[in-house]
DNA sequence: GCGAACATTGACCGAGCGGTCAAGCGCGGC
DNA sequence: GCCGCGCTTGACCGCTCGGTCAATGTTCGC
């Protein structure tokens, strides 16, 4: 593995990263070989091993960097709004939007939570974005704008809807960003009934 | 592959599927071996192939037999109820607690959802599902006590609400099957501000 | 008690995998 | 001009995998 990176170092490392995106999405971590991957770039095996210790990693960078990502853009979303649904509502529009333009990291996130291996990073990364949503759940349950419920499991169940209309709407469907996203925070805020 | 099937290979076979949705769910489907799966039945490798044509195949069998029994549980317990609100909250009552007895069904379904070769009939599977809720909302929206929204888009909201509630709450958190049942009937039929 | 069909064995195969490494390349500093 | 180091090469290694098959055991009906 690399002890420093100069800038054309860091471009191959990006670039390594973008094609193992696009090939983890398409066919799978598993059968996706790192010959594969270096193959698609057209450059020998070593590349890959120069500047990742393991097919592994490589995933489990893609996993860190992509929350990160994500976040940045949540975080944006519902910068200088204090109304606690309201923050809700953008916080489902960003990543909702997020996703649309980088439909090959759901693929790989859905895979690496069927790996024992990744178990500790999506943890993680869930655990920020849960604690994220369960903050602004209590603030709306305080003002009694929430109704008060175990604000652990809403926060699932606003990540479950937001999960699954991602992947049948956006990724599988191709439906308008918009519309997707209406629907969701319309069923978050107000159910079936409502 | 066989033919026919004595009362002695049928169970065999079911010997097999137990026992392969076990190391499926536990590692994984590709770090799971065929030789895994005899051995852990003593047996020799040509048993497997004696019963299914692949391991591809097992899986997929694995996944028909299990919405099978999953669509069962539904449909006995809507069995008799007219109202369509009614049979939503006990389509999904039966869901979560199918899933809380057959907890190494979650892993693999998700699993399949990663791999393109099971894309089929995990959508056959999906629209069958998606299509009795469908009936349910439209029924409840001509009756006025469901809102008019795109009925497909709420299927699937309420499918990702079920998924993750399931996994989060009861495969992982071991939580109470009655209190996630609870919240996730809430969550689904009067959202957040309800 | 024999023959047919069901059921089982496990050595074997070719392919492909993740990962290694000795050797070489190219560019900036001196 | 050449040294050092970041970077690249690709043949190679050990290993495991999914899948095959000829031989053999087991269970029937007749």
């Amino acid at each position: 593995m690399r002890r420093k990176l100069t800038p054309r170092g860091r471009e191959r490392r990006d670039q390594l990263m973008e094609c193992g995106a696009r090939l983890f999405a398409e066919r799978g971590y598993h059968p996706t070989s790192v010959a594969d991957i270096v193959a698609a770039l057209g450059v020998g095996k070593g590349v890959f091993y120069w500047y990742f210790a393991s097919k592994e990693e490589l995933l489990t960078e893609l996993l860190k960097a992509s929350n990160h990502d994500l976040r940045k853009r949540q975080q944006h979303a519902i910068e200088g709004v204090d109304d606690p649904v309201r923050r809700i509502e953008l916080g489902i529009r960003a990543s909702l939007s997020w996703f649309a333009e980088h439909r090959e990291y759901f693929a790989i996130i859905q895979f690496a939570g069927t790996d024992e291996t990744f178990a500790p990073v999506l943890a993680r990364n869930r655990e920020i974005s849960i604690a994220d949503t369960i903050r602004h759940l209590k603030d709306g349950i305080v003002d009694g704008r929430i109704a008060d419920r175990d604000p652990t499991l809403l926060a699932h169940a606003i990540h479950g809807v937001v999960a699954e209309l991602t992947s049948r709407a956006l990724v599988d469907g191709s439906m308008p960003v918009g519309e997707v996203a209406d629907l969701c925070v319309a069923f978050c805020l107000e159910g079936l009934c409502g």
